[in-house]
DNA sequence: ATGCCGCACCTTGTGCGA
């Protein structure tokens, strides 16, 4: 069985509720997993989804900041969530499909704006969170799992639109690149998407600041699929979709495709 | 160094994003 899968930022599921429709119409993933919801899950709105053939969805979510949810055409049963660096935040919700193949979602936390944590709490949290995934995986030695999401870094050099002007840039400072690397060695992760597309600049976000985000493309890949060794050869035509970016009243990130021959 | 834009809310300012 072949299944599609994207991963978006929404920024709002209330206010995008028609964005994300739009996508699911037009470009019809099988499974699609949303991050900063900004909702409670009992607030999210499921019925035009489910309408557009999208009747199941786990989530978590809390009122005004955060919040993952994942929408499937296939049956999906919750595989669980969990809170690193006891954040209370609701940052990950991981589903398993009747194939068995478990989907992790996560929203990693930004980090605030100073590369520091000693001046700056975010930072330390952002450097805990990546730290308890990193355990978490290397117990739970997982298979059959794909890993999704704003993980809030961009690791590669292509990755940012200028690697020098962004190394004391909160999402791609050296400290915050080792320790993604480090998440995605003890969970034995593959970035699916850079061994789609190995070459050249990608992005998954551009600033709402820049008067002419395209143009300028001072982007940043921070949206992120990955799969476990196991899997990962069964992953192919990966894309990011730039002119989601475009649409009218967007969120500040673009969907990341992924397709899995499974 | 700051502001630029845009979201939600304890809403006409503030905290947060990155």
């Amino acid at each position: 069985m072949a299944f599609s899968l994207a991963t978006w930022n929404i920024n709002s599921v209330r206010l995008r509720e028609e964005l994300v429709q739009k996508l699911l119409r037009e470009e019809g993933p099988d499974v699609l997993c949303l991050q900063e919801c900004k909702s409670p899950v009992d607030k999210i709105p499921t019925q035009g989804f489910a309408d557009l053939g999208y009747p199941y969805m786990v989530a978590r979510g809390q009122k005004g900041y955060n919040g993952v949810a994942i929408l499937s055409r296939l049956p999906i049963v919750e595989a669980g969530a969990e809170d690193f660096a006891n954040l209370g935040h609701a940052r990950h919700i991981a589903g398993r499909l009747e194939n068995g193949v478990t989907v992790h979602n996560f929203y990693v936390p930004a980090g605030g704006d100073k590369p520091d944590r000693e001046v700056n709490e975010k930072f330390g949290q952002k450097l805990d969170y990546l730290s308890e995934m990193r355990d978490w995986f290397k117990a739970e030695k997982p298979e059959k799992s794909i890993l999704v999401g704003d993980l809030n870094i961009a690791p590669r050099e292509d990755d940012v639109w200028d690697h020098k002007k962004m190394l004391k840039i909160v999402s791609h400072t050296p400290v915050e690149v080792d320790l993604l690397a480090e998440v995605q060695e003890a969970g034995g992760w593959a970035d699916v998407t850079r061994a789609d597309i190995p070459e050249g600049l990608l992005y998954s976000w551009w600033s709402y600041r820049a008067k002419d985000w395209d143009a300028a493309d001072k982007g940043r890949r921070l949206d992120h699929v990955w799969a476990t060794g196991d899997i990962r050869q069964a992953a192919h035509s990966s894309r990011v979709l730039r002119a989601a970016r475009g649409w009218e009243k967007p969120s500040d990130h673009a969907p990341v495709f992924a397709t899995f021959d499974l």
